[in-house]
DNA sequence: CGTCGGTCGTAC
DNA sequence: GACGTACGACCGACGT
């Protein structure tokens, strides 16, 4: 905690803050502040320090916060015309008003906001009533327009500055009676206010007038007097106060009681102050939370187990919450279970494996009337439905929820989110037992926060009708798992060994000795050194020279090493990737290939897939097809593969709107072809199409002239001229493009058109290379994150179409655009119709979808 | 001995 | 540096 002053014993005082005018001045007065998200900050951190400094010093019993509410609602139009000649809200202070509401909300003040009337008028209301009551009144401002509310009991405090000003004070500074400063002010002007006062006269002449002369009233009928000084502009001094009249609508009694003041609320402002990244109010603030002691119960058989459950249960909420050993999913044991209601003590199960504890368990995970709250539950579903235990009822998993938020945050496990939102300190290095049992408790409290969020951004659908259900149906996908030609892989295996050995030999004898054909450094001296291969025009690495695919591919025209080099490359990256690699993976329980599919991972919103990536398996040589070939369906089975075709071009058609795309699209026509007769027309149309196909797809992605030239083998100046082309012809899309980065960088994030966002900061960057890569990927992401939300769609309504229908058809695996899944044969024609109709569907767009599908005994054959 | 950044290559 | 998103094999420098 911050210092305190001893408050001095005297009459209850009432500080009456005025929010408007802080949050304008701290808007203006602070640089250009953002979160590593972007969020604009200065307006809410200044407010908030603000009132940290009040609390700290003043420590107020009595207090309120008034704001300006010019006759709409607060968020809308807090400064949409406060006070006339003020612009419109500043663009960077407007996402910041929500955020400062909820500020002082969290601090747990009262807010007066009276529709039509500005906040000095209900300050000086209040003030006057307060005063009559026997309170004294700060009045906490900033702006000296209140000087006029100061009397015996009413004092003005700019607590920003350290000054006060009483009456004494007010007599110093404007020579008059307090009452009379607006006389002064009226007559000196505010250009900021829209009083325009009066030419030539500033705070000294007006300030003597008023002591000479009197108020305003009696200057104006004795204007003679003061000819001499140049009074133009009388009328306008009149009509500006003629407006001061106007407080008497607040005559309505406000009970002092309701404002007291409880002091700030830490578990509401820890998650703003998180996300705002104030971290040393945070620590003033929101002190450390030293966790009492979890109260924690441990049921060791299964019938201690059974018996915990029924309190556990009761209040419809169930947080569960596990430890895996670091093994390989399929073969992970479960090494630590707790079990929290949302009150009570936590009730960890000792040995989580024992059979007869999972049994005993069942009843309570697969109950429907019990919700299951967790971090990642679609691992935990996955590992309990391969024990035989089914986790059922509605669920929350606050790890997907803080993805949905911020994909790209770095972690989004339950210790990092108790940490950060809920101010926990998470014990390090806790064994699995106490870690299980903080994250059960640590749930419970995530979940209202991390709704609020979900709340605030517009966000619950995206979590609870596509993420969450989504995570059932993945861990599906995972417990199936795809059949793998284990013999044909050990078959190919020894063919590409036999092969690389042959290689190895040619390249020794072309190199002159044996080097590590893996290493790039070794092979950079064969090569450039010891071969003498001109290493003109060679791209440099970090590290030197380049040795990948372009590179060598342009050196084997001088020299045959290079092309036995690529081809050595292509064989063992095949061989120890997927030959090898796979086959080792194949689960013995099931006899096939079990990945993980990340859902939490991938900043746009696509899916990963790992141990093993299923989503990178060879496809464009003839040996990765082999590789391919040996994902096979069972017998009586087959593998269908449901493709959308040129999805992410039709999200930019549909995003951009752009004309000829779209009617491109509607006709169905061939869009490379279409896109290489207006943009190549002076070329072959199948080299035309060829270019066309490279810079459709690399336009979206940002693609520069260097590239275009290296890509298609042109020329630097024709490639220009080439992407010039396209956009000229395409007009929509470069509107597109530009309007996304503007918007990017005005709010912070793109959007995808399930309203996905992904947090740009780097659109701000200094560094132009840092700049231009973030605008890259705010042009890629509302494409490539709503191919994401539109294949996550489809894998919904899939398996939802594909059960109505009565179908033994199972998803197996999802590749971005791909879904391939496993039919028996005898609903194969069903099962293809179902699948791409549901696909095709799945989201209206301005364009239409479209999904080829095709079947075989394997992936090869059906891709 | 493990960790980590760099390079390379596979997919969409 | 030069086109977005992933995962993973391998090397080699570095630290324990």
């Amino acid at each position: 905690m911050g210092t305190t002053k001893a408050e001095p014993a005297a009459a209850p005082r009432l500080y009456l803050i005025d929010g408007s005018g802080y949050v304008y001045r701290a808007f203006h007065a602070l640089p250009r502040l953002n979160t590593s998200r972007g969020l604009p900050t200065n307006a809410i951190l200044g407010f908030a320090n603000m009132l940290a400094k009040l609390l700290r010093e003043e420590r107020p019993r009595y207090t309120a916060v008034v704001f300006d509410a010019p006759g709409e609602t607060f968020r809308d139009s807090m400064y949409a015309d406060y006070k006339q000649n003020r612009p419109t809200t500043p663009d960077e202070l407007r996402p910041q008003i929500g955020y400062i509401r909820r500020i002082v909300d969290a601090f747990r003040l009262p807010v007066l906001q009276i529709a039509g009337v500005e906040a000095d008028d209900v300050i000086g209301t209040l003030a006057a009533q307060a005063s009559a009551a026997g309170l004294e009144t700060v009045i906490v401002t900033g702006d000296k327009d209140m000087m006029q509310l100061v009397d015996e009991r009413t004092t003005l405090l700019d607590n920003m500055r350290d000054r006060r000003f009483g009456p004494a004070e007010v007599r110093a500074r404007f020579g008059v009676e307090p009452s009379l400063v607006p006389d002064v002010m009226g007559l000196m002007g505010d250009a900021i206010d829209n009083i325009p006062g009066i030419e030539g006269v500033g705070e000294k002449t007006a300030s003597a007038l008023v002591a000479r002369l009197g108020p305003v009233e009696r200057i104006l009928e004795r204007l003679d007097e003061v000819e001499r000084i140049g009074l133009r502009g009388a009328k306008k001094i009149r009509e500006t106060l003629a407006r001061e009249a106007d407080t008497a609508r607040l005559s309505k009694a406000l009970a002092v009681e309701t404002l007291r003041c409880d002091g700030p609320d830490p578990t509401a402002l820890r998650p703003l102050f998180v996300e705002l990244e104030f971290h040393s109010l945070l620590r003033e603030l929101v002190p450390a939370g030293e966790l009492p002691e979890v109260e924690r119960c441990v049921a060791g058989t299964p019938e201690e187990v059974a018996a915990a459950l029924p309190a556990l249960s009761g209040a419809g909420a169930l947080a569960v919450a596990w430890g895996l050993d670091s093994g390989r999913a399929t073969a992970a044991q479960l090494t630590a279970l707790a079990l929290a209601g949302p009150t009570g003590p936590v009730q960890v199960v000792a040995a989580p494996e024992t059979p007869a504890v999972l049994a005993a368990l069942a009843p309570a995970l697969g109950d429907l009337a019990v919700a299951k709250l967790g971090g990642d539950l679609k691992a935990l579903r996955v590992a309990l439905a391969r024990r035989g235990v089914a986790l059922a009822g509605p669920a929350f998993d606050v790890t997907l929820a803080s993805y949905c938020l911020n994909p790209t945050r770095p972690d989004h496990a339950v210790p990092a989110l108790a940490e950060e939102l809920l101010g926990e300190a998470w014990p390090r290095g806790a064994d699995p037992a106490e870690t299980a049992c903080r994250a059960a408790r640590a749930v419970h409290r995530l979940k209202p926060v991390l709704e609020d969020l979900l709340r605030a951004h517009q966000m619950e659908r995206l979590f609870r009708d596509l993420e969450m259900p989504l995570a059932a149906v993945l861990a599906e996908m995972e417990l199936v798992g795809v059949g793998l030609d284990v013999a044909a892989l050990g078959k190919l295996s020894v063919e590409m060994g036999a092969q690389l050995e042959r290689l190895v030999g040619e390249i020794y004898s072309l190199a002159g000795g044996e080097f590590n054909i893996h290493s790039p450094p070794q092979l950079r001296v064969v090569l450039f050194e010891k071969l003498k291969i001109s290493s003109r025009g060679v791209r440099r690495g970090k590290t030197g020279l380049s040795t990948d695919v372009d590179v060598l591919t342009r050196l084997a025209r001088e020299h045959p090493l290079p092309a036995k080099i690529l081809e050595y490359r292509m064989l063992s990256k095949l061989k120890s990737t997927y030959v090898d690699a796979l086959p080792a993976l194949v689960d013995p329980r099931t006899g096939r290939l079990h990945t993980s599919f990340n859902q939490t991972v991938a900043a746009t919103g696509r899916l990963s897939s790992s141990e093993p990536n299923l989503q990178n398996i060879p496809v464009r040589t003839e040996e990765g097809r082999r590789i391919r070939a040996a994902f096979v369906a069972p017998p009586g089975h087959r593998l269908i593969s449901a493709d959308y075709s040129q999805i992410e071009l039709r999200l930019l058609a549909h995003l951009s709107g752009d004309p000829v795309l779209v009617e491109a699209f509607t006709r169905g026509e061939d869009v490379h072809a279409r896109t290489a007769a207006e943009v190549f027309g002076t070329l072959p149309p199948a080299e035309g199409r060829r270019l066309a196909k490279v810079i459709n797809y690399g336009i979206a992605y940002g693609m520069g002239a260097a590239r275009a030239a290296r890509e298609l083998d042109l020329p630097l100046a024709e490639a220009q001229a080439y992407i010039e082309g396209y956009f000229a012809r395409h007009a929509g899309v470069r509107a597109f493009i530009d309007a996304t980065i503007t918007e990017a960088r005005a709010r912070g994030y793109v959007t995808t058109v399930l309203g996905r966002r992904r947090y740009l900061p780097e659109l701000g960057a200094r560094d132009p290379a840092v700049r231009q890569f973030a605008e890259r990927a705010a042009t890629n992401t509302p494409i490539q994150g709503s191919a994401a939300d539109l294949i996550k769609l489809a894998m919904l309504e899939v398996p939802r179409r594909l059960a109505a229908a009565g179908l033994a058809a199972r998803l197996l695996l999802q590749v971005h655009d791909e879904l391939v899944l496993e039919v028996a044969e005898a609903g194969l024609e069903q099962a293809v119709a179902c699948v791409r109709s549901a696909m095709e569907n799945v989201w209206p767009l301005r364009v239409p979808l479209r999904v080829d599908v095709r079947h075989g005994a394997n992936w090869a054959e059906a891709h």
